[in-house]
DNA sequence: ACCCAGGTGGCCC
DNA sequence: GGGCCACATGGG
C-alpha cells in the first residue's frame, strides 16, 4: 500500500519544487484563491494582472467600484459572483483589521479558519489554500485532485474533505514546506495524467498498487 | 461542438 | 452523508 510520504517523494523526484504559491504577496495569494475557482490558472493570472495595472490589488478593494472589479476579472469567469466575494473579503479585512494581513494571520488558526469559512464564496479548500500559502500555517489542502489521487490508489478510507485532510495531516511531517510542495505537486501529476479517465498512461505512480495495475490498459 | 479548469452555495432527498 | 444545478471565460 502506497503512503503519503511515499508518493510524495515520488512526485517530487519526478517533477520536483514546484514553487508554489506564484504569488508576490499574501493578498495576492487570497484574491488568486478566490478568482481561480473551478477556474484555469492560466484564466485568473490575466484577472490578477488587469486588477495589478489598476492597482485594485489590495484591501482598499473595499472601496472600489463594483462594477470596476467586475470588468478586470472577467477573464476568470463567474466574474459577477467572484466580483462580489473579493469586495466582500476586502471589506472584512478593513473593518475588522485596518487591512493588516498580520494582524489578521496573527491569531489561533482555528479561528481564522472559521472566520474564512463564514466569508461568502469561501469553502474548505480556498480557506485552507489561504491559510497555507498566504499565512504560512501548517494546514493540508485537499482539491479534486486529491481527492481522486485518494480514490485511484486506495490511500484511504477516509471520505469526503475532512477525513481527507486528517489522513495526510496524520501521516505526513507537520511541515509547511512539505503541505505546500505536496498540494502542488498532486495538481501537477493532476493535470499531466488524472483527468476523467480511470487511465493514467505514464503516471509515476501506476505500478505501485494494484489501482494502477489494474488499469493500465484499455 | 463538445470537454474541462488549482470550488462554492443552494436546494433536495 | 450524497446528487444536481447555477455561476462564465478561454484553451484543447
Amino acid at each position: 500500500m502506497l503512503k503519503p510520504l511515499e508518493v510524495y517523494q515520488i512526485l517530487l523526484d519526478r517533477f520536483g519544487p514546484r514553487g508554489w504559491w506564484p504569488a508576490d504577496t499574501p493578498f495576492e495569494v487570497m484574491v488568486g484563491a478566490i478568482l481561480t475557482q473551478r477556474t484555469a490558472w492560466r484564466n485568473t493570472e490575466k484577472a490578477i494582472q488587469n486588477l495589478k495595472d489598476l492597482e485594485l490589488l489590495a484591501p482598499s478593494l473595499a472601496f472600489v467600484d463594483l462594477a470596476a472589479i467586475e470588468r478586470a476579472i472577467r477573464p476568470a469567469g463567474f466574474w459577477k459572483e467572484k466580483a462580489r466575494r473579493l469586495q466582500a473579503f476586502a471589506q472584512y479585512l478593513m473593518r475588522n483589521y485596518g487591512g493588516d494581513l498580520d494582524k489578521f494571520f496573527a491569531r489561533d488558526v482555528t479561528t481564522i479558519r472559521e472566520e474564512l469559512l463564514a466569508l461568502p464564496g469561501v469553502g474548505n479548500e480556498t480557506a485552507d489554500s489561504i491559510l497555507l500559502y498566504a499565512g504560512d500555517k501548517p494546514v493540508f489542502v485537499v482539491d479534486a485532485y486529491t481527492q481522486r489521487l485518494c480514490a485511484r490508489f486506495g490511500l484511504t478510507k477516509e471520505g469526503g474533505y475532512n477525513g481527507i485532510q486528517r489522513f495526510f495531516a496524520a501521516n505526513l511531517p507537520k511541515s509547511t514546506e512539505i503541505y505546500k510542495e505536496y498540494h502542488a505537486l498532486i495538481v501537477e501529476l493532476g493535470k499531466r495524467h488524472c483527468r476523467s479517465t480511470p487511465v493514467c498512461g505514464g503516471c509515476p505512480l501506476v505500478g505501485e498498487c494494484e489501482y494502477g495495475r489494474n488499469t493500465e490498459r484499455a
